[in-house]
DNA sequence: TGTACATCAGTGAACGCGCGTTCACTGATGTAC
DNA sequence: TGTACATCAGTGAACGCGCGTTCACTGATGTAC
């Protein structure tokens, strides 16, 4: 089987940022060690700086892959729901505070994950936060089509919150109220039953 | 001039958990270090386990701390400002939304400071991060008589979330943007103008 | 009021540990002829 | 097709550093008589 030149090295750099992309969100930037990540990508550390610069360069990678992996999620499970007529803002709100992500810190949005650490970065780690915020924002606004200006600003605040909010209060039916509330408080507002059931 | 017994010595502990709590808003839970925090108080850090009995134990106290020090800034901006009829919500609103506090990291609320961070410490840290969620949701629903159920927890989601939007994407016209357009949000929605007015 | 002693808050050196980063080396893969 | 060599990905030991925590000590404060 012919392999395209450095294929070898470029699968393993990938296993490394898909190691990390979960650590980040699952632990923290802080709590993420270049060592511990090599470990779980089956390497040793010495070879860490044969693929990146810095700890900082893979921090980027890895909440740019988070940040996609996040947004296909979405985007798919928008796509599933919407052959049974499920409206594209109701798939986002009730995907993005859905149950099962209060307990998976990894699989979500690193936006929720981060946030609260994305200021304190270093200078490429903060402007990789900014891109993902901004594309977040943007994500929420094609959900949100008809809404007012801002809308899709206060939305998305308002999704990185609750999930916030819910998990430090645990995956516990304290922090499940606090997802429903946020659902039902959003869909209200922008999704009212009556257009959705006519 | 008398004094009570150890006073001299809860006057100095009172000094460190008030460094920390502005210390923990700037820099993280993972940024804020023993030594650090006893050198900002004036000492060497050897003496820090005649005041607490671990790190961990100041993080309890710094952030009790700082959860007090921002719910009387708010408290104290709604006593102002209600003498000028503006109403508790739009006071609550225009405060913790406010665009000094974009840059004003070490003032804020410390929800929206560390909320990401919050899951993720031990257990006894975990456990004051939930009482300071609960009464953040319970000082939003007193400002709040007389929306539905569950709007405070939405709104307490949305407050935090918002704020961390705008400090991700800096103090310039991109994050007050964010702000604004979440201030705009929450007050057509709970604080119309024709009632604020009438 | 003055002296002797006990208490107490804070000092500074030391500890073991894990971190990000560097580097000489190894063994496998691929290329030249 | 087979051999010799160059390239390359990954290894593992080592570095300086800052961390949380411990502890013997010091100098100031307060108490007893």
């Amino acid at each position: 089987m012919s392999r395209t030149p450095n294929s070898r090295k470029e699968e393993t750099h990938e296993r490394i940022v898909a190691v990390a992309a979960r650590a980040i969100r699952e632990r923290g930037y802080a709590g993420v060690g270049v060592a511990e990540v090599m470990k779980e990508a089956g390497l040793t550390h010495g070879g860490f700086y044969a693929h990146f610069d810095s700890r900082d360069a893979l921090l980027v990678e890895a909440l740019e892959r988070a940040g996609r992996e996040s947004a296909e999620a979405l985007t798919q499970a928008a796509e599933r729901r919407a052959r049974n007529g499920v409206s594209a803002f109701r798939s986002l709100v009730e995907t993005y505070l859905s149950d099962s992500l209060l307990a998976s810190l990894e699989l979500g949005c690193p936006v929720s994950a981060l946030g609260s650490d994305m200021p304190r970065q270093s200078e490429i780690v903060r402007e990789a936060s900014a891109r993902r915020v901004r594309r977040l924002i943007a994500d929420v606004r094609k959900a949100l089509p008809d809404a007012p200006r801002g809308a899709a600003t206060a939305v998305a605040g308002t999704l990185v919150g609750a999930l916030q909010l819910a998990r430090v209060l645990g995956d516990g039916p304290e922090g499940r109220s606090v997802l429903a509330d946020t659902r039902r408080s959003l869909l209200a507002q922008y999704d009212p039953p009556a257009a959705a059931s006519r």
